[in-house]
DNA sequence: CCCTGGTGTGCAATCGTTTACGATGGTTCT
DNA sequence: AGAACCATCGTAAACGATTGCACACCAGGG
C-alpha cells in the first residue's frame, strides 16, 4: 500500500541500507546517491513507517502527557507548548485525561509507558512513592509539581506575588487574605509562605482564609469565608475560584472592587472577559509545556543555553550508591496582571 | 529489557506461536497451554509491544484527533468523550492542535495518517476537495462539519433553537437577531436557516446581524452591530462571542438582560459563572466525541443499536462505479439552557 | 488396516527499518 | 610497489509480534 524504503531504494538504484543512511546518517553516503535517494523519496511521497523504526530503535517518537482534567483551562496552553516543542523534535503527543482519579494515575502510566518515550505528568496528585515507581518504568517530567527525585517545571511565585502585593499596598490595602486551594497542593503551600513573607515585609496584615477545593464550589465557599474576616483584598488559588468568588460576593451584595479587591492566579482567558476584569498572577503555561518536553528530551541533562529559562534549583539528594543525581527543577517567572478587580480601598470597614 | 512474547512462551513451555494465539485466538489453543501462557504472562507482567504488532497488522491502535485550537473550550469535552470511547476499544488518542491554520490541516493529516488508524477532524476548515484527498489517505470522521462524502457527527439545532426561540417569544420578544460566526461555517448556515424558519413560524421578526470571527473580538464587533438594529434579543454563534458581546454592550451602557437578551451556543463552563448567567444552547460535546470514535471504528458501517444516537441522514451520492456508499451523518440533539441573560422585554426602544 | 477429519502445535516467513560487518575501489604514504 | 587508510556501499541479521502452512496425533468409519 504505502511506499516503503525498498521502493525508494529501487527507484534510486541503491540498496535499502544506503537509502536508510541517506536519512539517518547523510554524511556516510556519497553526494550523488544521497540526492538520488532524496529525490526518489520526494517523488514517491515516502514517509518512514514509525512502527518499524520504533521496533528496532526502541523509541516510538511519541511522548505521553497526563493531565488531571482536560476541561480545566489551565492545561490546554501547556499542551500547546508541549506539542510545539514535540513537533520540533519530530515527536508526537499522546494526551490522556486521568479523569480526576489520583489512584488511577499509576496504572495509566504503566499502560502508556509501553508505547511512549517518556511521560509528562501535569499537576500529578500521585504520592511520592508512586512517582518513584513510575519513574522506574519510564522517563518522567513533572509540571506544576516538584519532587526531590524528578525533573520538573513549575511556576515561580516570583515576581508575580511581590508585584501583586505591592500593587495592593499602593492601592491602600493593609489587610489581605489568601483563599487557598487543596492543602495537599505543594504550590499552594509555597504561595502561602511567599504571600505571608511579602505581606509582613510590606507591613500588611495577612489572613489565611483556609483551604478549598480548586473548583467553582470552592470559590463560592471561599467567598463566604472571606465575609467572616475584615480583609479588604484577597488573593485566590486560581482564576476559576476567584471568578466564582467574585460572583458569590456580588450575590451577597458585596461589590468588587469597591468593597473587596480580588486577585486570581493563572490568567485564564476568561479573566479578561468578565466585568470587572480579574486581576491575576499569570503563569507561563505555554513555556511550561515547552520546558516539560525539553526535560524529557534531554533526559535531565544540562540544558542548552538558548532559552529564557531560569533554573532555580536542583536536587542534591544522594541515592543509595552515594552518587548525586542532579535533576533539573525549573521555575518559570510568574507575572502580575492588574485589571478591574483590584482598586483603591474605599468602603469596607 | 521489557519481557517479550518469547519469554512468556519459554516460561509456559510452548512456542511463541502458541503464546501469541493464546491471546489473539484463544479458541485455537488447548485449554492447558492457554492457561499456562496466561499465567506466565501475568507472572512476567508481559505487555505486547505495540510497535511490533502494528508493523505486522498494519494497525497502530491509535486514533488521531485534530482540533483547530485546544484553548477553545468547546473541544476538551469532545476529547474526553473520544478518549473514553477509544480506551474502551483498546486504543489511544493522538491529539494535535492545528493551530489556527486551515491550510496546515491537510499536511497535518498526511503526517498523522502514517501512524494512526484513523483521524477525527474537529470543526475542520478544510475545503471539500482537501477533505476528499485526506479521506483517500486514511479513514476520517468529522465533528461539527458535514460533508456529503464522509461520516460525521454534528449538533442538531433541534430542539435547542426552537425551544430558545419559544422562550424568547414567551418573554415578549418580537424582534430577534442572529450574530453569526464565520460565513464559511456550515453549522452557522444551518443555524441561520433554522432560526429564520422558527422565527417566522412564531410570527417574530428576524434580523441577520452579520458574520463575525468566532473570537472575543468578533463578539465585540457583534455588539456594535447589534446596537445599530432594533432587536430586543440576539442569538450568538458561540458562548465565547456571546460573553464578549454582553461585556461590550454593558460597556456601552446597555444592560443585559434589561434592554437586550442574549443567547449563546455551546454552554461552556463559564456561561454559568458570569453575571448574569448566559442562556445558551447546549450541545452534547462529550457524546460527539464518543460518536466520532465510533464512526471511525466501525468504518461507517451500521451502528449498533445500543446508543441514544439519532441518525439524521445518510449520503446517497453515487460514486463512479454507481455504488451508493452510505456514510453515517449523525446529529445529536441540542438543548436550550435558560439563565439570567434572557428576560422579559422591558426598556428597549 | 487405511483413510478422512479434526484438533493442537510448531516452523518459518513476514512486516519496514536500522545497523554491524565486510567488500570494494581509490588515494596516499613510505 | 606494497601497505594502510578512507569513503562508499551492499549483505544480512536483527527488533517482536502475527499467521499461513505443515505436521503430529487421535478418533471413527469403511
Amino acid at each position: 500500500m504505502a511506499t516503503t524504503l525498498k521502493d525508494v531504494a529501487a527507484l534510486a538504484g541503491v540498496s535499502v541500507a544506503t537509502a536508510s543512511r541517506a536519512f539517518q546518517r547523510p554524511e556516510l553516503v556519497g553526494a550523488t546517491s544521497r540526492e538520488k535517494v532524496l529525490a526518489a523519496a520526494a517523488d514517491l511521497g515516502y514517509s518512514p513507517n514509525r512502527s518499524a523504526r520504533a521496533l528496532i530503535t526502541g523509541r516510538s517518537g511519541v511522548y505521553g502527557v497526563i493531565v488531571p482534567d482536560l476541561e480545566n483551562p489551565f492545561f490546554p496552553a501547556v499542551l500547546k507548548g508541549a506539542q510545539a516543542r514535540a513537533h520540533q523534535l519530530g515527536s508526537q503527543l499522546l494526551i490522556t485525561d486521568a479523569g480526576e482519579a489520583p489512584e488511577g494515575e499509576l496504572p495509566l502510566v504503566r499502560t502508556l509507558a509501553a508505547q511512549v518515550d517518556g511521560i509528562v505528568l501535569c499537576s500529578s496528585r500521585m504520592t511520592e512513592d508512586s512517582l518513584r515507581e513510575a519513574a522506574d518504568i519510564t522517563p518522567l517530567s513533572l509540571v506544576n509539581r516538584v519532587s526531590p527525585v524528578l525533573p520538573g517545571v513549575f511556576a515561580d511565585p516570583v515576581p508575580g506575588i511581590p508585584s501583586a502585593v505591592r500593587h495592593l499596598h499602593r492601592m491602600g490595602h493593609r489587610r489581605v487574605g489568601y483563599v487557598g486551594g487543596p492543602s495537599v497542593s505543594r504550590s499552594d503551600a509555597v504561595r502561602r509562605t511567599v504571600i505571608e513573607r511579602i505581606c509582613t515585609e510590606a507591613g500588611m496584615e495577612w489572613t489565611d482564609i483556609g483551604s478549598f477545593p480548586p473548583t467553582v464550589d470552592g470559590g463560592r465557599s471561599g467567598a463566604e469565608a472571606v465575609l467572616l474576616t475584615d480583609v479588604t483584598a484577597v488573593l485566590v488559588y486560581n482564576d476559576f475560584m476567584a471568578l466564582a468568588l467574585m460572583e458569590r460576593l456580588r450575590s451577597f451584595g458585596v461589590d468588587v472592587p469597591e468593597e473587596i479587591s480580588v486577585v486570581g492566579w493563572d490568567d485564564i482567558e476568561f479573566s479578561s472577559l468578565v466585568t470587572p476584569g480579574l486581576s491575576t498572577v499569570r503563569v507561563p503555561r505555554y513555556d511550561m509545556g515547552v520546558t516539560a518536553i525539553d526535560l524529557l528530551h534531554d533526559g535531565g541533562r544540562r540544558r542548552n543555553g538558548e532559552s529564557h529559562l531560569e533554573c532555580l534549583g536542583s536536587s542534591g539528594d544522594e541515592d543509595a550508591q552515594g552518587r548525586s543525581p542532579r535533576h533539573a527543577r525549573i521555575g518559570l517567572p510568574s507575572q502580575f496582571v492588574p485589571r478591574g478587580s483590584t482598586a483603591k480601598v474605599t468602603a469596607r470597614e
